[in-house]
DNA sequence: CGGATGCCAGAAATTACTTCA
DNA sequence: GGTGAAGTAATTTCTGGCATC
């Protein structure tokens, strides 16, 4: 990387193109070879990277096609690195300043040529042009070529940094449904949990109380009997109405029963639908 | 017609840089 | 002034859809 910066040296392999036309002109509207403009033939350069920028990598074989990606890209990333100071060595002049030269600085670099090469520098966009893109956005999250070259040009940003902050916009707005849908479901899980726990309570507590009302019902002067009905069940008779009750000693009785000195039955499920009370 | 291949756009992941406390 | 966290522009890699052969 650092020799590509100081050398300026590019190695290329590919086909010709035109470099004035736009890579994603129209999506899956793909040219065959032959169509390309310049010289078809595969060509192997070695030159400035300005130059080796334009080549077209043929697809060859994967192996091939990603080296000779990578030496592109490479060479599209720092063929211009030696150009552009750091930010911070510029950064005596206060946070507006340092904001508007480089917005200035950007327009230089849109103006001078689209897809020129740049280092990775990090260009803060003005409040202007983040509201209008904002606004932008609002109204649509993705834009054909044409809007982002209508947007790029109302900005003086370059489409591929209007493409960019719209798929880091994207990007942000998913992560931030993510983060709220995490939130809401953590949020309905603590709910979840609470009422799993006092239904719990709960039911221990009735269980006890099960339990309780066999005893006190075997000691019960108005309890006929306590007898088996099944292997799992006992009777029970109301005090109120007389009639009789089959419980199962797995079902829970309702707090009713216990707590009232005059148990109702009324509100259990007897055996008999009619007889309730 | 179905598979292989290429191209493209967008998402996802990552990096690099700025700002601010 | 140094530092770490947060924010974000830019880059890289991955993926799926479509067209062509």
């Amino acid at each position: 990387m650092e020799s590509a910066c100081n050398t300026k040296l590019a190695l290329g392999l590919g086909f010709h193109r035109d470099p004035d036309i736009p890579s994603g002109t129209k999506k899956n509207q793909r040219r065959p070879l032959h169509q390309l403009d310049g010289d078809p033939l595969p060509s192997l350069s070695l030159g400035l990277p300005e130059a080796a920028r334009h080549l077209c990598v043929p697809k060859v074989d994967t192996g091939m096609m990603t080296a000779a990606r990578e030496l592109n890209q490479e060479t599209l990333s720092y063929s211009n690195c030696s150009s552009s100071p750091k930010r911070s060595q510029i950064r005596d002049e206060g946070p507006e300043f340092e904001r508007n030269k480089v917005t200035t600085m950007m327009m230089m670099i849109s103006d001078d040529d689209e897809d020129c090469s740049t280092p990775r520098k990090k260009l803060r966009l003005s409040k202007e042009q983040v509201s209008v893109l904002e606004d932008s956005f609002t109204s649509q999250s993705t834009l054909n070529q044409k809007q982002k070259e209508d947007l790029a040009r109302q900005l003086n940003l370059r489409p591929r940094q209007v493409e960019v902050w719209f798929q880091n916009r994207r990007a942000r707005i998913k992560l931030k449904q993510t983060e709220m849908d995490c939130e809401t479901l953590k949020r309905r899980c603590e709910t979840l949990e609470e009422e799993n726990m006092r239904l719990q309570e709960e039911l221990n507590e009735l269980r006890s109380q099960t339990h309780k009302a066999a005893a006190a019902a075997a000691n019960s002067p108005f309890l006929m009997q306590v007898r088996p009905v099944a292997a799992a069940s006992y009777t029970v008779m109301c005090p109120s109405c007389k009639i009789r009750l089959v419980r199962s000693t797995t079902e829970n009785l309702p707090k009713s029963f216990l707590s009232m000195s005059r148990p109702r039955l009324c509100d259990i499920q007897f055996s008999n639908p009619s007889a309730a009370c």
